[in-house]
DNA sequence: GCATTGCTGATATATTGTTGCATTGACGTG
DNA sequence: CACGTCAATGCAACAATATATCAGCAATGC
């Protein structure tokens, strides 16, 4: 069980600017959804955009009801819940967002999943960020738990919390408690 | 990754009563109560032990709601959500209950769990119960993941969905939505 | 044109969880 | 017993998260 069996492809981690540009790192993930709409049939709309936009402007996990109050504030007049949730559940269908179930929260999907891996959230406990990792082991450790116990898997979730690689070499850095990007 | 690696000291799974003696399953659980609070210095109280039984009347995962409502029921006047939850807080603390994340309700857990393992919730689809698998590979492959990230791991969650063996062989069964053990 | 379908808006409601403060009850100490 | 202390509880209000329902609107296909 070393190192080898865990096969990256996750979103950059942590919630520092400066470790990677955000600007592509968004643009690059809004590619993706114009694709990934197109190819399921659904429509990329204008709502979906920008709550799409939202989630992935910070590398946390965000309420439906943040993104609700930002698109808000944005403009001007005041939006339903329903609203957002109705769009986030079309990103979500799309693959292009998550639920962090532990929070009742959501966070974007910077790389698309693969059928034979399994996808772990690591939430930083410092600075909220969000990192995904793909797993393989992980996938097939599952599956062997719940065929030993005859028990047919059809979905399952995995979250893990602690201190992200940045926030341990900056301890200071998640202190202020920022969402921003 | 074979079955072997899976190493169960679970609950009896689904939510037949004629898989097991329910009894029996309660008062050692009622058993473990009583000196896993004394070994914390915590006190099981009457409500404490009241929400205990009433959680554990099922292997369903319960809403606090749920418990509020029965325990409502049973003793006449309405008592308040957050009773219930501190309760459930204290129950969590001991290691008698736990969070289901992914459906915010709450499950008994008939085993104790030991430090180099993970444990897994199997939530089957159908009849609702939830049987908790001790998983030790599991907990070398997510600590494997976090170290690869340069992510120092202090809890994770992991949570499957599909269809219990007991339900895969007799499909009828879950079908009234029936939460009674 | 007209029906169908998918998306959005709006209002209301349901579900889940928390805060703040007063009160009770157990327990030790003088 | 009287008193202080602290954990547990009761109570009221509130906050956060999520869904139900119905109506309108715009694109698409017939």
């Amino acid at each position: 069980m070393a190192a080898e069996a865990v096969d990256i492809r996750a979103t950059v981690g942590g919630n520092d600017p400066a470790a990677h540009d955000h600007g592509v790192c968004v643009e690059t993930l809004l590619n993706r959804a114009r694709r990934s709409f197109d190819e399921k049939g659904m429509k990329l709309t204008s709502l979906r955009l920008r709550v799409l936009e939202e989630i992935a402007a910070s590398h946390d996990a965000m309420g439906a009801y943040d993104v609700l109050e930002r698109l808000s504030q944005k403009s001007g007049g005041r939006m339903a819940p329903i609203s957002v949730y109705r769009a986030i559940d079309a990103l979500q269908e799309a693959g292009l967002v998550h639920r962090l179930e532990s929070r009742n929260a959501y966070f974007a999907c910077h790389a698309p999943h693969t059928s034979r891996q399994r996808h772990m959230a690591l939430v930083c406990e410092t600075c909220a960020g969000v990192t995904e990792v793909a797993v393989t082991s992980l996938h097939a450790t599952i599956e062997a738990a719940c065929r030993a116990q005859g028990f047919e898997l059809r979905s399952a979730v995995a979250e893990a919390f602690g201190v992200c690689a940045t926030c341990q070499a900056s301890p200071a850095h998640g202190s202020t408690e920022g969402r921003s990007s």
